[in-house]
DNA sequence: TTTTCATATGAATATGTACTCATATGTTCA
DNA sequence: TGAACATATGAGTACATATTCATATGAAAA
């Protein structure tokens, strides 16, 4: 067996404080979507401005169709929203959140480093 | 072909603004690994105090090792730390990075669902 | 030293997912 | 209406990864 001594309390306590499952899931399912390198430079590239989906695509050297699909992602997520100009869908950051997530990553990886 | 209107100008502003590749993979692989329920449970429940593996094991309803793989990775990305007391490891969170890292999620979620 | 306990770890498996390819949808212009 | 363009999307494939199982490591107690 994996363990003998006894934590009751600690666990008691511990199960008291944590947020429910679901809570647990939606926030991993968020971090997920800033989880791949692709969707962080779409983000990242939505800083400043709004961009239509080929522009995307050219800027990052990939097809349209791998960037549709992970606009789309983001777009569920409501990290995103787009709007219409013709032929053309222009996206953009839908709120702050995503700039200020993405702050607070860096910070830490500048931390990390020195 | 995909794209036939022109965009040199906004690309090369936007190319501009662009973290190097590097950084920007780095911040996906820090999201990478908060983008897991496993992982998620295992630094809130670390919010608090430390606790030993087998205790985080019991709490979460799963095996020793499944948890001792997660932290491996959680310690590898300079995100908990432990120390050890006789024959038990305790683990904790190296610093309050995790923390405003996991509340600005919440945020963003809390916001959503208004 | 041998046994027991707590944790770590390598290999295998099962599941998730990013991209590609082909094609569908929707818009504009001739 | 038909052709060209911009984007979306379903299916298939290749790759990443979370968990399990068996076992190794390391410390304390008998």
């Amino acid at each position: 067996m994996a363990h003998d001594h006894d934590h009751k309390e600690l666990l008691d306590k511990v199960r008291f404080e944590l947020p429910t499952d679901e809570l647990l899931c939606d926030l991993a399912d968020l971090y997920k979507i800033f989880g791949d390198t692709t969707r962080i430079k779409i983000m990242y590239s939505l800083f400043e401005e709004e961009m239509c989906v080929c522009a995307i695509a050219e800027l990052l050297g990939m097809t349209q169709s791998a960037i549709s699909h992970q606009l789309k992602i983001l777009k569920d997520a409501n990290l995103v929203a787009n709007r219409r100009d013709g032929k053309t869908i222009y996206y953009h950051l839908s709120d702050d959140h995503v700039r200020s997530i993405i702050a607070q990553g860096f910070e830490h990886l500048v931390e990390e480093q020195e």
